[in-house]
DNA sequence: ACCGTATCTGAACGTCTGTTCAGATAGAAC
DNA sequence: GTTCTATCTGAACAGACGTTCAGATACGGT
């Protein structure tokens, strides 16, 4: 018989993490119950609460980790001198770091309203931490001559709002290879600021 | 003393209309309850049955209408020959339209998934014959030569990302004004998709 | 002045919500 | 083989949910 009482922590914990994960990018928070993510689990929705002190705290700490892991990663990179180079450096991690990870992000832009206003920051936070990343080169490539940019402010978000463009509609297995669509927004990025 | 009961079907119809949009945006459908939106027009929760038969045509009436209203406002216009002077109205329409409704517009595309499927499948049909539009203007400049692009059907969906961004930062009176945002993004549009 | 009807109230329905907790259980430690 | 403790169950909590409906009310038509 399959034990259903003892010591699973090491277990449980993750798998209730990839059901909230699941369920709130498929469903929304809101939408979704403790007892779904228990049922999803395996477990009653009471023993969720060894795991998480709310169902808020679940969520927030999926974006927050997300965030983490995403600014991490980016700072894992081996880091140019060469504007043009760089950009074409983030264009190609941004894409496939978020189609690696297509609930997270899902969930990290959707469900930023049902964040209490004190974790609401601290992800909002997070975020313009990463987009001065991408402002940075585009100064920095502004001030070579290598770009031609009114205003490195809206470019940065229109460059990532492009970008994130892709996770709405890309799957695997689709007319077009992951190298092909780098490409293609690659060559649609650099135009956008290049004179 | 102010009427509470009697005839009002006119005043509370666009009322009701109304709260449940703004309620919608602020916090979401699943996340909104039917008392939370009689509360706001100034009625019992069971009044709003006289206006709809449940809460799901309520959310599915607002997108409908928004997407109706988005395909019928944009075939208004003149129409041109030229390909990249019907490029430039369309970032200035989609730009100056989308502003205008900012409650329609995050809630057709924040709540596609708390519609039933053949709600869904009617949504999605009015987006694509929106893309649509786009799409036929790349396809003529590429067949002119005015542009010089890959994948239309990429850029299509890039281009419309790329604008949607303005919807998440933008707000009247700040450091912008309407019009040079609207040249920002069309100078970023057009060159993204000439060589 | 009265009637008919559109509109709204207020209560009720069964079900679901997030969260708590006493008690049961099974593996780890000795 | 016994004890200890981390883990889970199952029931309970007070309140909110969408929806229904009989009865009250006030306007429009006559």
């Amino acid at each position: 018989m399959a034990r259903t009482q003892g010591s699973h922590s090491d277990i449980t914990g993750p798998r209730i993490r990839e059901a909230a994960l699941a369920l709130f990018a498929r469903h929304g928070y809101a939408a979704v119950s403790m007892r779904q993510i228990a049922a999803e689990v395996g477990v009653q929705a009471g023993a969720l609460y060894n795991y998480t002190p709310d169902k808020q705290s679940l969520l927030f700490r999926l974006m927050y980790e997300h965030m983490q892991d995403l600014i991490a990663a980016y700072a894992d990179q081996d880091q140019t001198e060469d504007a043009a180079e760089a950009l074409r450096q983030f264009v190609g991690f941004h894409i496939r770091f978020h189609l690696q990870r297509p609930d997270e992000v899902f969930i990290a832009y959707m469900e930023l309203r049902n964040l209490s206003s004190d974790n609401f920051a601290q992800i909002e936070a997070l975020r313009r931490t990463y987009e001065n990343a991408l402002e940075a080169i585009l100064r920095k490539g502004q001030a070579a001559g290598a770009f031609d940019i009114a205003d490195t402010k809206i470019a940065t978000l229109a460059v990532i709002a492009m970008l994130n463009g892709v996770m709405t509609w890309y799957r695997a297995g689709g007319r077009l290879s992951l190298d092909e669509v780098e490409q293609a927004y690659w060559d649609m990025v650099h135009r956008s600021v290049t004179a």
